[in-house]
DNA sequence: GCGACAG
DNA sequence: ATCTTGTCGC
């Protein structure tokens, strides 16, 4: 299933009726989860049909109005609510229990994709598979273009090869939901047998199926998930613990889970030496870089 | 009111 | 992660 949930959005925006009203946490809750209520906000932004799709209908839960990408700023959303008939006291709609319109007809794509984790989520293991390969990942991004870059080492940390690969994301980032803006666009991406080692979590996730885990299962390989920081979990001694039962480690400023085909164990001996090898650092780098490169290429060049 | 919120 | 249209829970 492979949903481009931009569009899906903006076909819900679409659906608020002139004169009424919504809120950034109810058309989350459409897409199918409260936790992309920010990311509501950041695809308003990037509104691509302002008079088709009524991205000025949405505010916030308080009542008060939120923001307005526009050059004339909130003083327009302010006055294009006005000529819908939306009256507008002390910067609070008036009313607003009453023309807050909720009744989205939806088809709640990010439960769809609850069920699917479900799903993939049964072909997970975590026995040891070997490999001779580690391949680091990061991605960076611009508006909807993704950077990957691949540092390609042997089993004693010697670099075999490094790229950088572009694809786009039509997904948002969403807190839980990397897998499928950042995931889906690395599958697309790589074809080593290899240990992957992916910026984000293994099976530290409230799902337990984080982007390393999400990556690994869907492209039958070894991963492993290394991340600064964490959704969830407690951590106790070095270990990270979820529902009483440990998934992962702490060591440094590194949170590191398992992501398939791979043991507890065998992670953070594997983790300790990735890190001590400087690949992560270099991979956020390559991926950085060619951002840059590609955003001033593509801007202020010599011609008018 | 302030911090959380994988990237 | 970018470069700034949130929400919830403590």
């Amino acid at each position: 299933m492979e949903i481009n949930l931009y569009n899906e959005f903006y076909s819900l925006v679409k659906q608020i009726p002139k004169g009424r009203v919504t809120t950034y946490g109810d058309l989350a809750l459409a897409l199918g989860d409260i936790v992309a209520s920010r990311a509501v906000g950041k695809m308003l932004s990037e509104n691509p049909k302002p008079m088709e799709i009524p991205c000025h209908r949405v505010v916030m839960s308080d009542g008060s109005l939120g923001g307005f990408t526009h050059p004339e700023s909130i003083i327009k959303k302010i006055e294009i609510l006005r000529n819908e008939g939306v009256e507008i006291i002390n910067g609070k709609i008036k009313d607003f229990a009453k023309i807050r319109f909720n009744d989205f007809k939806s088809n709640y794509p990010l439960k769809k994709l609850w069920e699917e984790e479900e799903n993939i989520k049964k072909k997970i293991s975590l026995n040891d598979r070997d490999f001779d390969k580690i391949v680091a990942i990061d991605v960076s991004y611009e508006g909807r273009n993704a950077f990957i870059s691949s540092i390609v080492v042997d089993r004693n940390f010697s670099l075999l090869k490094k790229y950088v690969k572009i694809t786009n994301v039509d997904f948002p980032y969403i807190p839980t939901y990397l897998s499928y803006r950042e995931g889906r666009a690395i599958i697309r991406t790589i074809d080593e047998e290899a240990l992957y080692v992916l910026d984000g979590q293994g099976i530290l996730h409230p799902r337990g199926i984080g982007l390393a885990t999400y990556v690994g299962i869907l492209k039958n390989v070894p991963s492993l998930g290394i991340a600064k920081s964490r959704l969830v979990g407690e951590i106790i001694e070095g270990r990270i613990y979820l529902n009483g039962l440990q998934v992962g480690w702490k060591i440094g400023k590194y949170h590191i889970s398992p992501g398939n085909l791979i043991s507890l164990e065998k992670s953070i001996e594997l983790g300790k030496d990735i890190i001590k090898s400087g690949i992560l650092n270099m991979a956020h780098n390559l991926a950085t870089r060619s951002r840059n490169q590609y955003s001033s290429s593509n801007n202020g060049g010599p011609f008018p």
